[in-house]
DNA sequence: GTGAAAGCGCTAACAT
DNA sequence: ATGTTAGCGCTTTCAC
């Protein structure tokens, strides 16, 4: 409580109990390569270490090598699902494989921008949703930052960094059609901020239509509520939509609540299908059949993704089959 | 593409370029207070920096003033849902206002101890949701952590630093009996790494029946399956419970689930009654009633304890209010 | 009003 | 097989 701060150890001290240089500290604690350290030593040393609880200073570890084994994650500000929790572990214990550790900053709305980041925390990558400005780019590197990615989709960037939000709403649409519709409609969020991933899902959704020759889906609006919700089921019914995409679960589970609220039934009357599998999917009424992706081959491409990227090595791709259509009973 | 990563710019740079001592560049961009500079001297500096597009090393700073900003939040390993994003973007911005860094790793079972992060980050501050060791704790403070505050609850620790666990149980056990139930069940959750905050909330429901002399709520698992969860209904029927009190919205939701399953209809054979209010809990049938925590002042509140506690001032008590009972349509 | 210089704790060449 | 030494980029007395 009153304790006055206590001095912090460094490894001069544990240099000094061991009887050794600081050098050998170094050498012994980092197990560095090609140094040839006599087992005595390298016991002593470790003890010493152990003894006085030393842990080393990762500021000046930093300072010194120029290269921090951080990486860094920009969350966006709007508000994310279990699923992305999901992916952030993945991704944590995947990078933590390669000895990179992950730190993840909460997007919000007021920051000042993130410019404060790279003062605090000088990250080997930086790992964002959104396109960086030349600008940022800039100063993230003349800052020490050696790579930045963005998960957005880039017109033909190459290789994939995340599951293609087309390929979502692909997915959607062909097990909606080999359930036997014909006539879409696509419930699109509320929030202006996730535009950026649903206008790509719905894109695929379309494609996956017009691929079909059917016609184009009946795209609308649906807020988190159920008697707004209601309006759009009528809306759909009206147009003859037999099957809605919905842009993730929740804006499905929103639909699902419309249509019982208009005293129908999915799927008989309206079909609905989700992205993501949250935990609520499977508790709706009626359980919902989503599009789930697996987080945890995810997070482990995108860490190899950045370690390649770091070393200079080639990225390896997507592995197929990420993502699989839960089959439950809203469609 | 190609590029050559580009050298660091540093503060010599800027020196170099606006023609002046490396401390000046240090006065005037960091606003060293009882140092008279020109103002002219200030915008060649400034514009010099800006133009280098200069940012200063994240490692050096913290190595020479022997501090950081940023503050480490630590994610539990269990699953987290919407509302931790919510607080954490809370904490984030109330952070920031006082020029603190918020960043967040996620917690992953496997990982080795986290001593890892003591390595990678220096922070000036740990928030966790576990009690720490004594010894993790003084390997923190030697690793030059000044602050390390846990989120659970410690036997009459003084202050609060989140919403007391108990409360959010004793105000749905309230709710429920003004609603005019006497018996009431609990439902637990599934997953074991939760029961610390499953425990106080189950104790909070016991108090206030207690206090209410009623009879001890009947607790029961209620896994995230809606066969699994009718079995606790009818269990609960048998035993003559009315109500139910869920240990989060996601538990909730699959009580309601079960209710359906067994024919029954919520609120009328089983009230139900959840913590969080996520966004389907409002889109359940029938629609959820359940406990919320205002996010932004809780953050706001855990921001002040920080700063107070780093700047060695008592820390605020958190403001009442905080949690609020969401009157929907299942209880 | 501005500059020179001394480190913060660490690692990696270079000595021995 | 281990020690010496020179910085990494920054802040901060202390001189001028």
């Amino acid at each position: 409580m009153t304790e006055p701060a206590t001095k912090r150890v460094t490894s001069a001290d544990v240099a000094r109990l061991a009887g050794v240089s600081r050098a050998t500290v170094s050498y012994v604690l980092n197990d560095t390569p090609r140094q040839t350290i006599s087992a005595g030593t390298r016991d002593r040393v470790r003890e010493a270490a152990a003894q006085l609880g030393y842990a080393p200073s990762a500021a000046a570890r930093t300072l010194r090598t120029g290269r921090s084994d951080v990486v860094l994650y920009l969350l966006p500000d709007w508000p994310i699902g279990p699923e992305v929790g999901l992916a952030l572990e993945a991704l944590s214990s995947a990078l933590a494989r390669h000895g990179l550790t992950l730190v993840v900053h909460p997007g919000n709305r007021e920051d000042r921008p993130m410019t404060e980041l790279w003062k605090a925390i000088t990250p080997a990558a930086v790992i964002a949703y959104a396109e960086f400005s030349d600008a940022e780019i800039a100063a993230m590197r003349s800052a020490g930052v050696a790579l930045v990615v963005a998960l957005s989709r880039k017109r033909g960037h190459g290789r994939e960094l995340a599951v293609p939000q087309e390929l979502l709403g692909r997915r959607q649409a062909e097990h909606l059609v080999r359930a036997g519709h014909s006539r879409l409609g696509y419930a699109y969020p509320d929030d202006h901020r996730v535009r950026f991933f649903a206008e790509p899902r719905l894109a695929g959704v379309r494609a996956a239509c017009a691929a079909r020759r059917l016609p184009t889906p009946v795209g609308l609006t649906v807020p988190l509520d159920p008697a707004a919700a209601a309006d759009a089921v009528r809306r759909w019914r009206a147009t003859g939509v037999t099957a809605v995409c919905a842009y993730n679960d929740e804006v499905a589970l929103a639909v699902l609540a419309g249509v019982r609220l208009v005293g129908l039934s999915a799927p008989d009357d309206l079909a609905v299908i989700g992205v993501d599998d949250i935990p609520p999917a499977r508790l709706a009424e009626p359980a919902l059949t989503t599009v789930a992706t697996d987080q945890s081959v995810l997070g482990a491409h995108l860490a190899a993704t950045v370690v390649a990227a770091m070393s200079g090595r080639v990225a390896p791709t997507l592995p197929t089959g990420v993502v699989r259509v839960v089959t439950r009973a809203s469609a």
